[in-house]
DNA sequence: TCTGGGGTCCTAGGACCC
DNA sequence: TCTGGGGTCCTAGGACCC
């Protein structure tokens, strides 16, 4: 039997979020810049000079706050829209590489790159790296393994690596960069796997590579094995060049100042609402549960935590505004209590499926169903002409805006010609 | 004072059936 | 009312990812 080996990259942009920014603002490249989670809540990019200030991932602004100032970090409130633009851009670069590719994350994507001769791994990736900062202007970094857990595992070493590319498949001494490799830093483990492997005293991704499998599977579960076969070069993930649509949709928000009132909660749980049924619509999607929850913050540990969901399930499925905000409403009204303030609302909306396999149900009027369709379909494209929120129910309330903190906003749009960044010409 | 948002998958346990 | 064994399906909660 023929057996071929697989050949896979993982291409991850470099501080992807404050890349973007410095796309369109030269200035601040080479300079210590962050970006924020929503509400600027928490650190989630750092560009290389700010993680030697020892700003840490995910850590909150204010807790930074002193650093940042003194060293005149840049701060940037996130722009998804900018990201999710400049993330489509990288991704049609990478399938000129290879049309088998797996889109991760925002900024990373699985290539199979079987067809390319152990030999010319590495000039292969150095031509993906040079096309798409030529194309869109991004850094990144290129792993290449034999399995997906161990172009992860190369990633990790290339972000350090001058070049910007690690081969594990060419190299001779695997063991020996896995040793260096620590064992939280292995795709797959997380926190509670780490503490119950180092008890153990797995330390590395080497120890976790050469312990048996029957002992992994007994002690954790098939995931947990399946990270260790798959640093020893056995393919257990395998690459899903097909994106599935997804099966849970989510829409929540911390507030930027505590919310305490039931109107107020109602605004934002209607205007999750209609953000999570549109998406919904876009992808021809109905949902057969909707979920509702409200919290207080749970840092603040001497006050009282109060946090509640509530499901309800559909009696027909529908991908509706009108039911699902009747609804959410319904179930928000059941787990509000006065006494507490709120940090977080949100709204899951589940048991996803294709419109096109649930006939219209029997039972509905049709008529009736025909018009709210046709009305939901003029909102979407409404929105999608004149701006998000230019049609909307009036429980959304006009005011919500005022309750989300983004002081440092880029204000960049990439559909707007005033924001199209300067080349100089040589 | 201030601590993100959106996903997937696995497992255990309950409900139900024969 | 008591007794057994085996199977499926569903769901909540946990762990993980970026």
């Amino acid at each position: 039997m023929l057996y071929r080996k697989n050949k896979i990259a993982l291409v991850d942009c470099n501080s992807f979020y404050v890349s973007c920014e410095r796309l369109f603002n030269p200035s601040i490249i080479k300079k210590p810049v962050v970006v924020l989670s929503s509400n600027d809540g928490c650190v989630i990019s750092r560009s290389t000079e700010a993680k030697i200030l020892d700003i840490k991932m995910g850590e909150p602004y204010f807790k930074v706050e002193k650093i940042i100032k003194k060293n005149n970090v840049k701060v940037f409130s996130s722009n998804y829209s900018l990201y999710g633009d400049i993330s489509r851009r990288i991704m049609k670069t990478l399938k000129q590489f290879s049309p088998q590719i797996e889109i991760y994350s925002i900024d990373e994507a699985f290539l199979n790159l079987s067809s390319i001769k152990d030999e010319d791994l590495f000039e292969h990736g150095n031509k993906i790296r040079r096309t798409v900062l030529k194309w869109t202007g991004i850094p990144t970094s290129i792993g290449i393994g034999t399995t997906k857990t161990l172009s992860k595992a190369a990633n990790h070493i290339a972000k350090k690596e001058k070049s910007g590319i690690f081969d594990l498949i060419n190299s001779e001494q695997i063991d020996k960069f896995l040793a260096e490799i620590k064992i939280n830093d292995v795709w797959g483990v997380g926190r509670q796997l780490t503490k119950f492997y180092i008890k153990n005293g797995i330390n590395t991704a080497y120890q976790l590579k050469n312990m048996n499998n029957g002992w992994i599977k007994k002690n954790t579960n098939v995931f947990g094995s399946r990270t260790a076969m798959e640093l020893k070069g056995v393919s257990c993930i395998s690459l899903e060049p097909y994106q599935e649509k997804r099966k849970n949709c989510c829409v929540s928000r911390s507030f930027g100042k505590k919310v305490t009132t039931l109107e107020e909660l109602k605004e934002s749980i209607t205007s999750h609402c209609l953000n999570a049924a549109e998406k919904i619509r876009i992808d021809n999607q109905t949902a057969k549960k909707v979920t509702v929850f409200i919290r207080t913050s749970p840092f603040q540990k001497d006050k009282n935590y109060y946090a509640n969901t509530k499901d309800i399930d559909l009696p027909i499925r529908t991908n509706d505004s009108i039911e699902l905000v009747k609804q959410s409403l319904n179930a928000l009204k059941s787990i509000y209590k006065k006494e507490y303030r709120y940090q977080k609302a949100g709204i899951i909306l589940s048991g996803l499926k294709d419109v096109n396999i649930y006939r219209k149900n029997l039972f509905s009027k049709i008529n009736s169903e025909e018009k709210r369709t046709r009305l939901m379909k003029a909102i979407d494209h409404t929105n999608i002409k004149y701006g998000r929120h230019a049609l909307s129910i009036a429980q959304a309330g006009l005011k919500k805006k005022l309750n989300i903190k983004k002081q440092h906003s880029s204000k960049i749009d990439t559909a707007c010609f005033d924001f199209l960044p300067n080349v100089k010409t040589a």
